[in-house]
RNA sequence: GCGCCCUUAGCUCAGUCUGGAUAGAGCGGCUGACUACGGAUCAGCAGGUCGGGGGUUCGAAUCCUCCAGGGCGCACCA
């Protein structure tokens, strides 16, 4: 793990305030890793100025930030700096020599710079003196919970939307990664400092909406002994049958006044002739509505369908809400229709000179905006595709204050993203504000065999029969240890078999364990420190104590014992926190947290079988006792954000 | 045909955006460690032409280019 670092602040969030920070007003909160960085970047600023005035090269050469990283090899020190590499042609200076020269004028006096070296092709290597960790405890014991938020985000309002699939069924385990992957990146941005909605757009209207009323059309009929045939694109899946049943039980007399079924013949009619030529097979799905009718059959259809829409979605709720996922707002397309928004956003189109009529259609002209063929917006019978509505929805979260829009989809509707930010350029807005996600597939296996899933057929695993065989905890532990853009096979066996060596349960198993060691030290009657509500010593200069916190006045606990190799390397890992989750949420990639989560979880591991803290001298154990706690604080941080429990006991 | 994604250890995958020093982890395999806080742990070994070729660079898994293999799309469906 490299960091990359350039002294760009960042401050503990406050998700809850608004906007106090971004005023300023508060004072800005610098992490210890960012207090020691500072010094080695000032002692290299002042080092390289003074090479300058002393030696006649070009001011140009301070210029140069100086990035530090953290070399992969601990032999080359804790921070290693290219900038001598980075300007050795301004100076006119071979890298290692320009190098030595600013070695030699870095003033160490007052810092935590042990010693400095240059090394390789000139890379100039920073060895610190441990101690500068001291100030990590500092940092989680005060800040508790909110140890390691940023303000990266600078309070920008992002709106996450995720899932989102059709009520048209039960929710299947690609939603599961979307819903794993799209609620952890909401936490994760909400801890660097945005601030956050979830959102799940229901396509409760148009085409789908209508192929499911039909399919419950149909059950229905089935049921009651009358023939009826499934139409053409109408879903197929025995779930439709059961709500069929639903309504029938529930709406008896509803069902003895349906409408007779329009034939096709008479429904179609003319928009059958018009495209009798292509419509081939006769589904009519390409020319018209299928089985259109008059207003009494349309009701009918909107009853019935509104009933299966209502009731899956309910179902997708809940089975949402059982792997921990918890949405601000469900947005409906039913909504967007009938607020006249696809309608408004057609009206500014046209007033913008994007759109034009062609084969009776209405076409926005995307081509303009990078798509590889203009799209329409509104089909030969006057209905809309789901383009209008989808970009008026957009426009909708865009009126409703949102800063940035971050959409996840299925690979299988990639390039979805060129119409919807095509449609708001026109509009007007930068279509920059619009990031789209898109997750590969998850192949799920048993065993080493292949399950298959298939919508289409109606045969999937659901997300509900998926949730049955594998802990939530364990399934969203596993879709985030993936990127999103690689396709993913996900073995059900393992997931719950290798209960022993399962990832998961590694990192739980370090939180249960600290908190046995909590527990006992409690029942031994030693004082244990309450993160986030005990200040412990100083809070670093300038630091502003988070409001959250109450500040406690524990006696200062002398951290000195602490200066085992172990120990330090503990340290050294909580307090790449902060530095973490502000890299991953700027990324968008929660799944670094998992390998985060692991790293510390096997950190404290190592640290527990080398070092006691229960037992031992009352200074070794009060401070390794703090030690504890705030590496307790930072898995139960990374795991809350990744939506996965972390237990008191196993 | 065009577009997007992928190709890294036996398997599953990080690392690629933002180029750095000897390419990492888990699983699987092998060898060790329990008289104290939870052994769901720890220590160690073996395992690689980073899909292939060319280029840029002091330096390439990373950037450019060509090729091969796999996945997904290319609607007046969503």
């Amino acid at each position: 793990m490299q960091h990359r670092d350039d002294g760009t602040h960042h401050n503990p969030g406050t998700q809850d305030e608004r906007g106090t920070q971004r005023d300023g007003q508060a004072a800005p909160y610098r992490y210890a890793a960012e207090r020691v960085r500072d010094q080695i970047r000032a002692a290299v600023r002042d080092a390289v100025a003074a090479c300058i005035a002393a030696g006649g090269l070009p001011e140009a050469a301070a210029q140069a930030p100086v990035t530090l990283e953290v070399p992969r090899e601990r032999a080359h020190g804790d921070y290693s700096t290219n900038v001598a590499m980075v300007t050795a042609r301004t100076v006119g200076l071979k890298p290692r020599d320009w190098a030595e020269r600013i070695v030699s004028r870095i003033d160490t006096a007052g810092t935590f710079i042990d010693r400095v070296e240059v090394a390789g092709p000139g890379f100039i290597n920073f060895y610190l003196r441990p101690q500068w960790l001291y100030g990590v405890l500092d940092d989680v014991l005060a800040l508790g919970p909110r140890y390691g938020d940023t303000h990266v985000g600078q309070g920008r309002r992002v709106v996450v939307e995720f899932v989102s699939a059709n009520p048209t069924g039960p929710l299947n385990v690609v939603n599961a990664r979307h819903a794993a992957l799209g609620d952890s990146l909401a936490s994760l941005l909400a801890a660097a400092g945005y601030r956050v909605a979830r959102e799940f757009y229901v396509n409760d209207a148009g085409n789908q909406f209508r192929m499911l009323a039909l399919a419950m059309d149909t059950r229905l009929r089935e049921l009651l002994g009358e023939p009826a045939e499934l139409p053409e694109g109408a879903y197929p899946g025995e779930y439709v049958i059961d709500l069929a049943r639903q309504f029938a039980a529930q709406h008896p007399d509803a069902v003895s006044a349906r409408p007779p079924r329009p034939d096709r013949g008479r429904a179609g009619g003319a928009a059958e002739s018009g495209g009798a030529g292509e419509s081939g097979a006769g589904e009519g799905a390409g020319s018209g509505p299928v089985l259109a009718g008059d207003e009494t059959w349309e009701a009918w259809l909107e009853r019935i369908g509104r009933f299966a829409v209502e009731r899956i979605l309910e179902d997708q709720r809940k089975t949402l809400e059982r792997f921990g996922v918890r949405y601000d707002r469900w947005a409906r397309e039913s909504e967007i229709r009938a607020a006249g928004l696809p309608g408004q956003v057609l009206q500014r189109l046209a007033e913008r000179g994007h759109t034009y009529q062609r084969d009776g259609a209405v076409w926005l002209r995307t081509t303009a905006f990078g798509d590889d063929k203009d799209r329409v917006l509104v089909k030969r019978d006057g209905q809309f595709t789901y383009v209008l509505p989808d970009i008026a929805y957009h426009v909708d979260k865009l009126q409703r204050g949102f800063d940035l829009l971050i959409n996840l989809l299925g690979q299988d509707h990639h390039g979805h993203h060129v119409r919807l930010k095509a449609g708001l350029e026109a509009l007007g807005y930068d279509p920059d504000v619009l990031e789209v996600i898109y997750l590969q597939m998850v192949h799920l296996t048993r065993g080493g065999e292949a399950v298959r899933m298939s919508k289409r057929r109606g045969e999937f695993v659901s997300m509900g029969e998926f949730l049955d065989e594998v802990s939530t905890d364990a399934a969203r532990y596993f879709f985030l240890m993936r990127s999103a853009d690689t396709t993913m096979d996900f073995d059900v066996d393992l997931a719950n078999l290798q209960t022993q060596e399962n990832p998961v349960y590694y990192v739980q198993y370090a939180h249960a364990r600290i908190s046995g060691i909590l527990r006992q030290a409690a029942e031994q009657g030693v004082e244990v420190p309450a993160a986030g509500a005990a200040g412990h010593g100083d809070l670093p200069a300038g630091a502003a104590r988070p409001s959250g916190a109450e500040a406690v006045d524990l006696p200062p606990v002398d951290l000195s014992p602490i200066a085992d190799p172990r120990e330090f390397d503990l340290l050294r890992k909580l307090a790449d926190l902060p530095d973490e989750l502000a890299a991953a949420a700027e990324a968008r990639e929660p799944h670094r947290l998992t390998h985060y989560a692991y790293d510390l979880a096997s950190t404290f591991h190592q640290f527990y079988v080398h070092c006691r803290v229960l037992g031992e001298a009352p200074e070794v154990t009060r401070a390794r006792l703090l030690l504890v706690r705030a590496t307790q604080v930072a898995l139960a941080k990374v795991l809350g954000i990744l939506g996965v429990s972390a237990p008191e006991r196993m």
